[in-house]
RNA sequence: GGCCCGGUAGUUCAGUUGGUUAGAACGCUAGCCUGUCACGCUAGAGGUCGUGAGUUCGAGCCUCAUCCGGGUCGCCA
């Protein structure tokens, strides 16, 4: 018996009925109901077919098969006696002749039940991932995967894109995330790295004059996962632009994103292109968040003068108050306890509440303070019914504070968020300098490859004192999708002066520059095109589409959370023949 | 690394104030059943209650320690 199959376990339809086919797959399931009737299910990767027996002898041969046990069977293809119309094959059966056991299951009982795979224990799922991958459900969201980069490499090319790879072994980079490390054989004592961003390789590509680059890019950092952060490795869709400006990035990813949300996402686009664009300082203001989710409908209010003169203790010496009113608000008492405690847990500080009652009269948390500003709170949007949340401290906590109970409430209370949508905004001009909170110095707030606006006159300015350095702000852009920070991007410093002059700022020389990024400087000096780009997250993406709220659903082998595959057992052990070669001495593990 | 939640049958979970032999569903095994499709019915097997110590006449339950998993904060130029 050959093992060539005439069809896919998906494809048969009414009209092949009467023909003799072969289909080959797992066998899913035997359902006895009666002595000379029986039905089995075989699945491949593209659907179910059914098959039905009606000999005892047969009945007695698939009895002897283990479950998920791969078979190859040849058949009639008959009309159903009573149709599935849940089953895409649901009209047709096929009556067998013979069955072959391809690859035998050694197991009758499996670590879960395939089907239902995305309920087991997650240790399990990941142990076993093999299994829960033949989950058609967990295989959808790995094709839609393939189908996303598939459609992403084909819109960039045929926006006049060039994919290059970049090297996966590089040089460890000074600053940002821990590196991953590797050790060079030929070089005892020295160690590549594997490339955080292809970033630095991306802007060398604009100065030999590539002038439209992408790149499907692995990225590898050392930092502890999320449940939207994957740890150790991550893949960008990597772009870069030469002679081109922030608008034309935009312009692009506005291109190209947009119908691959339309075509492969779960929900509709929000509203079309060109996307909002909110500045940072905008954003933190009125959602306490550089990754605001605009599909809540709820903004901050400013009411620093309120709060710290209305007499309660806690706001008394607050630099900064913010108020989130919330219409409509039928939480109870405990339900709102529990928001705040929520919110407190991610936030760090509690919020205050309370509550306008249809009388109008404020009642609840620190309603006695607010006795008599019940105006004030009206002009915030306070109507009877409503709920609000007032947070306050150092302006940085009473924003991020506000900002998750803006979250939270969005959530909570229906009517204030349409979840069925994809919201896009860009956040525009970030700030460039920062006081770094341990040092207490002027630090590089994000990464120090941006152009700060205004060039190297605004950083002049900064240096004669006519400008305070922190109100300079980068050229710098993030894409943000219903919360999710789906992209960062810049409008690169590619002028050698304008660098050493923004290093200079944070007590950098000329001669730190060519230390920390030396390819790079070097060759800026030799003619650089201004550029910009920007780098997508693919995971996350595919997260939004997939409407999945773990990253580890759509990566065909992920880790756990703590940076280990279980199903590989990585990382291991390696020989001391290995170790001898690499020149490296292990002085201690966990295991010892 | 901090904080929160969890760990009981192959799987998902329940388990009262600390009290007899630790339960259910699904899965598995055997039998019955002639149109099932989450088939149905009957019976059965299956447990170091994560690990270690403690309190107690008695611990799945209380205490301490420890391991593992998830979430979150730190971190992620």
């Amino acid at each position: 018996m050959t093992q060539n199959r005439t069809h896919t376990c998906g494809a048969l339809r009414m009209e092949h009925v009467g023909q003799m086919v072969r289909l080959c797959g797992w066998l899913e399931n035997l359902r006895e109901v009666g002595a000379n009737l029986a039905f089995a299910v075989v699945r491949d990767f593209y659907g179910t077919t059914q098959l039905v027996l009606e000999d005892e002898q047969l009945i007695r041969s698939f009895r002897s098969i283990t479950k998920e046990s791969t078979i190859a069977v040849d058949g009639l293809v008959r009309e159903r006696g009573s149709k599935n119309p849940r089953q895409e094959t649901g009209d047709i059966e096929i009556a067998p002749t013979a069955v072959e056991v391809l690859g035998r299951c050694h197991y009758n009982e499996l670590p879960f039940e395939i089907n239902r795979s995305r309920e087991a224990d997650e240790t399990a799922r990941l142990k076993y991932r093999y299994l829960d991958l033949r989950n058609p459900a967990v295989k959808q969201n790995i094709i839609l995967r393939c189908n996303v980069v598939a459609a992403l490499r084909k819109a960039m090319t045929e926006q006049g894109f060039l994919e290059i790879t970049t090297p996966i072994l590089t040089a460890s980079s000074p600053e940002g995330a821990r590196d991953y490390l590797v050790p060079a054989r030929k070089h005892p004592g020295k160690f590549y790295a594997l490339p955080q961003a292809p970033q630095q390789f991306k802007q060398l590509l604009m100065t030999s004059g590539f002038d439209r680059y992408f790149q499907i890019a692995p990225c590898f950092r050392d930092e502890d996962a999320r449940g939207d952060r994957s740890p150790g490795e991550f893949y960008q869709m990597d772009m870069e632009m030469a002679f081109a400006s922030r608008d034309d990035v935009f312009h692009v990813i506005e291109q190209v994103l947009p119908p691959i949300f339309a075509k492969y996402g779960t929900y509709n686009i929000a509203s079309n292109p060109p996307f909002r664009r909110i500045t940072y300082q905008d954003s933190m203001e009125r959602y306490g968040s550089d990754k605001p989710d605009l599909r809540i409908d709820l903004e901050l209010s400013d009411v620093t003068a309120l709060g710290t003169s209305c007499g309660f203790p806690a706001f008394a010496e607050a630099q900064c108050v913010k108020a989130v009113v919330c219409s409509g608000c039928s939480l109870t008492r405990k339900q709102i306890d529990k928001l705040c405690t929520d919110v407190e847990v991610q936030a760090g500080a509690k919020p205050y509440w309370v509550r306008m009652e249809d009388s109008g009269t404020l009642v609840g948390g620190i309603a006695k303070f607010l006795q008599g500003h019940e105006d004030e709170l009206r002009k915030l949007g306070a109507a009877p019914g409503c709920l609000i949340l007032f947070a306050g401290g150092t302006k940085a906590s009473a924003l991020k504070t506000a900002g998750v109970a803006r979250k939270m409430l969005g959530a909570a209370v229906p009517g204030h968020m349409d979840e069925a949508q994809y919201a896009f905004c860009w956040i525009v001009d970030f700030p460039m300098f920062e006081i770094g909170e341990e040092t207490g110095e002027l630090e590089f707030c994000h990464n120090p490859f941006s152009m700060p606006s205004g060039g190297l006159e605004i950083l002049e300015k900064a240096e004669r004192g006519e400008v305070n350095p922190l109100d300079i702000v980068a050229d710098q852009y993030d894409l943000v999708c219903n919360g999710v920070e789906l992209s960062s991007g810049a409008v690169r410093n590619h002028d050698p002066d304008i660098m050493i002059k923004a290093f200079k700022m944070v007590r950098l020389g000329e001669d730190d520059v060519r230390a920390k990024f030396p390819a790079m400087y070097n060759a800026f000096c030799y003619g650089a095109p201004p550029h910009a780009g920007i780098a997508p997250g693919v995971d996350r993406m595919v997260m939004l589409l997939a409407g999945e709220n773990s990253i580890r659903e759509i990566i065909p082998f992920p880790m756990n959370k703590n940076a280990q595959d279980v199903m590989m057992d990585a990382p291991s052990y390696v020989t001391q023949k290995q170790l001898d070669e690499l020149h490296i001495a292990v002085i201690g593990t966990h295991d010892e």
